[in-house]
DNA sequence: GTGGTCTAGACCACT
DNA sequence: GTGGTCTAGACCACC
């Protein structure tokens, strides 16, 4: 059973939510290659959505070579899981590093920012 | 005169970007406590843009108390700019840390994040 | 069904004549928590306006977190009516603190203004 | 010299607020029968509005024979104050009296409202 | 000239 | 069908 947390009222469309949430599970390990994962039907029923939109989320993930649907059989996680994991943390470090460059426009020193890191660390 | 880049494709609104860019500006000190902006409608000239949505902008902007209309005068930047500055600030550090914590589950290191900060500097 | 009556030609903006009575109803409990209320579109054509006008309450309803809307669901009654209402209490009787000092200023006594309130009572 | 605040923000017009300034400090007795106020030019550059909507002020108050012009002369507070004084206390009561009936609309009890009278007395 | 309101109607994405 | 955005343009009061 996967845990699936939907926000009904930013703009990000549901469809995407749960790509992205299905994306970092993988590159989190918690689902592992070949694991297979819940039916179109089932996941819809569980999330209370339209099935349509969990289509969506599949089609997008499995065109990105996350998940592979095999027909009458069921829908799996890749084999290749480090790809998706490289690929997301490259992502998620230019997002960072965007942060960064505002946050020091905004007048925080490095010192500061990296005082937050390391505090962080210690929660 | 304002300098306004709009993205006119992606998913955040228009009057969205110029709420960020005019805040932006404030706490950068560009635009200084009591300083008038562009009315309504030349803004809108200026941008292309239809008067209703600089109006949009302009309203959530008056409602964060960034800015202060008076009706048949005009707009004005308010004058405790400083709390601008420092509720931008904290909000944008949240988002470091958010942005830091995901990437530590990703299995990214504070050495690699540091480094990337310090980098980023050199540029 | 929600009962609207509006004054198109007084000063007071339509979409704030619908944000106030809708605020009304959740105080006083006629419209419940988590109840849908009519659409944009419906509403707009029942009370014979245009949807923006009806949008722009929704707009400052949602802000002021009386209701809640998800996108291409509807528009529900927040769950938290209570403090709705308890604020609408502390914001009406500021006003009246305000009228009995204004009174008692201009020479009315304490005995005049309570004899109103229990005058009005037998209405 | 007459002490006015005015609010640029609100919906109320300006003169409409100077208007209801000046009958309040008559209402008061702060303005005395005979008693000459500014002139209109001097009134506005005290205020730093245009003269234009003194003149509208003045031309209601004159109207509702709160006031009195004499060409060449100047203006003068009128010397039936005390109608002026018995008109504003009914239209306040009036007021009063609306907003004890939306506080008891939304649950608030006579005594509540009552307590607050004899509260407020203290102060 | 300024802002404030409203209309009419279009297009979009999502479900 | 729903809400979200935007345009085009009108009318108003105020200054």
């Amino acid at each position: 059973m996967i845990l699936i947390n939907l926000d009904y009222q930013g703009r990000i469309p549901i469809y995407e939510q749960i790509v992205s949430i299905i994306e970092r599970y993988v590159a989190l390990g918690i689902l592992k290659p070949k694991e297979q994962i819940p039916s179109i039907r089932e996941l819809a029923s569980n999330l209370g959505i339209n099935p349509n939109t969990v289509k969506k989320a599949y089609d997008i993930l499995e065109q990105k070579k996350v998940i592979i649907t095999i027909s009458t059989k069921g829908t799996y996680i890749s084999e290749k899981t480090d790809e998706v994991l490289e690929q997301k943390k490259q992502e998620e470090l230019e997002k960072l590093e965007h942060q960064v460059e505002l946050l020091r426009n905004l007048g925080v020193t490095d010192q500061e920012m990296i005082a937050l890191i390391h505090k962080k660390n210690k929660d």
